[in-house]
DNA sequence: TGAATAGTGTCTGTGAGACAATATTAT
DNA sequence: ATAATATTGTCTCACAGACACTATTCA
């Protein structure tokens, strides 16, 4: 091991004596919060499907936490990135591949697993649920979400069609001359580990971007209405917006097709595409 | 250690059987980006003095990259958050407390480290210069930050008045519906491990939320005149900003006083103070 | 026919960019 | 008097919010 008292001349003569395993170090886990928007068919015909925000949950099988659901997550291997293990579990549970991740934030409060120290790096991820409806594992299930802000509470209910899990969460400044919040856990029912803070943080953070980048692009299909795309951006930011302002923003991130979708009983409707920028 | 095949009953029995030691994982540091505004006087008296971006880096004094300047920075204990460490690393080098500090990003390339696997949860700091010049630990230094955006390619020359640091970033975008970018050291000449991806993450994070933050004023005195403030901003953005939207952006963030800053050669300045928020 | 969504036109106010003009000092 | 910064006034243009209006489908 490292000999704090001899003056290494070299790299490698450094590197030999050097012995990881002497210190007492964190365990780090990758999680993603992933999220989707669900449609639930409406009896009227003539109506839109409602949407619903939504996001994927695990349950546990095994302690801590057993019974629970939880963030789908998992060790990171010495051999792999958090953002690589990432993947890895959304593989396992979803079936799916390149799925948009953005890293979202590194939870390491001491406690917040019970068997040992372990930080969680923390991932948001987007997808279009036609995509994948079917091919869940058996343990994953989409949860559709409904907030209430109540000044500095987030009062949270997640519906999975079968259970009902709550939680609320206390938003607190960190420092009055930044937008970053401490978040308190003030109640929460059946969510393991402090997955409540993922999941605020996953959506704040979606909610600021859908405004100022394309990535709300990572949860439409290939085509798409602009009523759908409002949809979405509507349960996103969790308020109606006027159309003609929509349309205004949107107009120059898509591109409109000779596609119409028919069917309803109204006026049908053009299908756009996700007009992908020169840049790239 | 944990056995696969039974199945536990309580949460007791399984922590009794865990065994962290048997994973083989990832170390984790903390490494501060602390920013801050120098001054440089000008020959000439009625001038203001310049003003320069600045960061703080520490001179490596073991393997690896013995000689080399990097961030401060210093591994996670068991008992600490990353955030504490990074306060504690800070104390140690400064003897700043209560440094405005904000998560950055936790950097975990599976090389970046050649002792091992070592993954770095980066913040980024500010202070006002002026509350510490002097207290620096020996093996610290303020390097004064000159920037050249050619394209994709960021051209940084940090100085700190003996020697002359390079290195080239290039900007890649990760994905094109976001704002999120990959960076890619192209050249480096003596700055220790990925740490020029973790200084640019951190200029542009603050670049960003200048705009819409009071985040600034963390590198600021109590009173500081307008033309002061701007300048930092100026340094910050790399550009010159007109003197009346300037005042405009910031007139809802600060308050005039009724003191005087006198001795230019020139019409006198009102100082001014950060005006807090009510939420607060 | 009418309920429902699709899509457009336009007024108004806000706020940033640009530039001009005035104010005040130490030497 | 002058160089330098401090501070204010105002015009214009872009754009978001608001609301009214027209278009089109299918049971």
């Amino acid at each position: 091991m490292i000999n704090m008292e001899k003056e290494y001349t070299s790299e490698e003569d450094f590197l030999k004596d050097y012995d990881v395993s002497i210190f007492d170090r964190p365990s780090v886990t990758s999680d993603i919060c992933l999220f989707s928007v669900s449609s639930e068919n409406q009896n009227n015909y003539r109506k839109l499907s409602k949407k619903y925000f939504s996001v994927l949950l695990v349950k546990r099988n095994n302690y801590p936490y057993k019974g629970k659901w939880c963030l789908p997550g998992g060790f990171v291997g010495i051999k792999e990135t958090s953002e690589e293990a990432a993947r890895r579990v959304l593989a396992a549970e979803t079936n799916l591949h390149n799925v948009f991740l953005e890293q979202l934030y590194t939870f390491d409060d001491i406690n917040r697993d019970p068997r040992c120290r372990v930080m969680s790096v923390t991932y948001m991820g987007l997808v279009d649920k036609n995509k994948l409806d079917d091919s869940l594992f058996e343990n994953a299930s989409w949860f559709n979400i409904t907030t209430l802000e109540d000044n500095d509470y987030y009062h949270v209910t997640l519906d999975n069609g079968n259970e009902q899990l709550k939680f609320v969460v206390k938003k607190v400044l960190k420092e009055e001359t930044t937008d970053r919040y401490k978040f308190e856990i003030i109640e929460n029912d059946s969510l393991a580990f402090d997955h409540p803070k993922a999941i605020i943080s996953g959506m704040e953070r979606l909610k600021n971007k859908i405004n100022y980048t394309d990535i709300v692009f990572n949860m439409m299909g290939e085509y798409f209405t602009l009523g759908e795309l409002q949809q979405v951006y509507e349960v996103i930011l969790g308020k109606k917006l006027l159309d003609p302002a929509f349309r205004r923003i949107i107009a120059g991130k898509v591109i409109k097709t000779d596609k119409i979708q028919t069917g309803g009983g109204h006026r049908p409707s053009v299908l756009f595409t996700y007009k992908r920028n020169k840049e790239s």
